[in-house]
DNA sequence: TAATTTGGAGTTACCGATAACTCATAAATA
DNA sequence: TATTTATGAGTTATCGGTAACTCCAAATTA
């Protein structure tokens, strides 16, 4: 490849001339400009970011990691992302975490090697503070996504678990319902956690009760799931509907409950947070509480890169952004009334 | 950040020395070996990716350019290029052209700048040809994805648009449909082409009349498309059943036609190529010739990596992934039966 | 014992750019 | 006219690694 010396050859200059020419730094008489402009079109010169970043101590290389771009939610965001940073001036290099640590761990290495001048990530969960840590001994600039960790501070773009779960829940209780199962996730997850408070404490303030078996802690099999739903119907008083606390978790639960022989609001209600499609669906299906996923993904590069830029104050800054109720075909009425 | 010199020193050997223990290379007592390791990990080093690239001649990078991640075909592209990508060592750096010429060749001009190993990109049509040139011109590895390019030599992993827009014709033949309007994309993206072409063809071998205003080719303004639809309703016999050459133009035809109160089915029936939808939609809806976007990525990237690697024959290669029908709700028998 | 091989390093140059400094010449000023 | 200033460059060092070469001492071989 055409490098900046070869040009300074054909030009009879050094190097340098042709380095202020391309950065526009320095003087240099509008001939030599000229002349110089007009040999790098012609040798189809293209400068070499990686040998610019090695001097220049920076890579305009952005990080995004999230668990799992297909879902929904991370598309979009990861969607908003790479537009943020194009008209930033940055690149993306793009990461699935897959809720997974061994993965996530060796993704910021990678992240780490590649020099690259901050992170964006949604954290798979309380044991990611480790690789937060590195990033932060490093000091890599990174924002969090969707998900807080206890225990490192940080720049934040977070949606409204309390309020979300609380829309949801309102939503089924309007609708009539009274038995409202919970499908929660990992109480190693934010998100999980603060969604099963809300419900806790939205269902107290209604009234109504929550007997044993109602709250359920998935983990990531889906055969669990599976036995879990089916324990639950067959409870004396099964629910009339159920909240589940993430798209993911919906989606699992929509499936066992179809392999069982449910149907989709007749038999049982079911609402969750997030999307459970993208843009592109025509007839969507899920009652939900939507977080502007496009927005996390623009505002968390825009905070990431005020703070590489360092106009950021010196606090860490956390942005909520809310959420909005989606009322679909999955939620209805109860059986039985 | 530390550095092999920081390493070294504290070591009391040469940076060599240090980078033999790295890369396993030469010759090293194991003791000196034991030693700078437990020193790298005491300090937290991590190798500068950049510094390497720079010396190597050889980046470890890719770059995935497709039109838009948001649509489902790209998303699980896109999954499938990131998952083979980490599986070869190799980072990805991604970007959405947006259909967009002027956005392509800012993307193509960043990756050359990058010092990328190798591109995988859906072009954004026939005039990406400029582009791909310069790709060509510096010896920089591409594989094309979904769309050819005529006048451009190179890998491919294309879908085989002929068989399945014969499927889905063939699919509404079945159900009845006599009259079947076609809505097509572009005639600069290859795929465009060949599906109207073998529309053409299928349906002249059912012996099906294509009436003048039947065959519509849209472009990037949602405004027209609606006033297409609008006048193909209009028409003295108006089509039954509408096959779309892609999910995005279905999609637009769809809204088109829900707002001028026509029922999909039941009014008219609408079939499309890719999945509308991503893998986490409960209720499908779409009648489609889906396409194993997943493995796009997947085989692109392997394709590329040996091309990279000079594993691959000389000669271009070029793999096709069939199509698979699924029959959903969106077509049905024609009103009139 | 002398010559050769081998193990375990160190030295130097270079990848492609930029920062900081230097320097000659022409123009402006005293 | 002598001195200062501005213009338009060039030189050198450096970013953090690796390739290629060198070199010495110990071990092996003739």
């Amino acid at each position: 490849m055409v490098t900046i010396y070869d040009i300074a050859q054909k030009a009879g200059c050094s190097a340098m001339t042709v380095s202020r020419v391309i950065n526009n730094t320095g003087r240099i008489s509008e001939a030599t400009r000229q002349r110089i402009l007009a040999i790098m079109k012609e040798m189809n010169y293209v400068p070499n970011a990686m040998a610019r970043s090695l001097v220049k101590q920076e890579s305009r290389l952005l990080s995004l990691l999230i668990p799992d771009l297909t879902n929904p939610f991370y598309t979009s965001l990861a969607r908003g992302a790479e537009d943020a940073a194009r008209d930033l001036g940055y690149r993306l290099l793009l990461g699935n975490g897959d809720e997974d640590l061994a993965k996530e761990k060796e993704y910021i290495e990678t992240v780490l090697s590649a020099r690259v001048d901050g992170v964006l990530l949604t954290p798979t969960g309380d044991q990611s503070l480790a690789h937060l840590k590195k990033l932060a001994k490093q000091r890599i600039p990174f924002v969090l996504l969707d998900r807080e960790v206890p225990g490192m501070g940080s720049d934040q773009i977070l949606g409204d678990s309390r309020e979300g779960t609380r829309m949801l829940t309102d939503h089924l209780v309007t609708l009539g319902h009274r038995r409202i199962a919970f499908l929660g996730g990992s109480r190693l997850v934010s998100t999980a956690r603060l969604r099963l408070a809300s419900f806790e404490e939205t269902m107290a303030a209604h009234g109504l009760a929550l007997p044993e078996g109602y709250l359920i802690e998935a983990d990531y099999r889906m055969k669990e799931i599976d036995r879990q739903i089916t324990a639950l119907l067959a409870m004396p008083e099964p629910p009339t509907a159920l909240l589940a606390a993430n798209n993911f978790l919906a989606l699992r639960a929509i499936r066992a409950l179809r392999s069982l022989g449910k149907r989709v609001p007749d038999d049982l209600s079911v609402v969750c947070f997030d999307e459970l499609e993208a843009g592109f669906v025509v007839d969507p299906f899920m009652t939900v509480a939507a977080q502007p996923s496009y927005d996390f993904g623009v505002m968390g590069i825009r905070m990431l890169v005020d703070r590489i830029q360092q106009k950021a104050p010196e606090s860490w800054r956390k942005v909520v952004l809310p959420p909005v109720l989606h009322v679909r075909k999955s939620s209805g009425p109860p059986a039985s009334l």
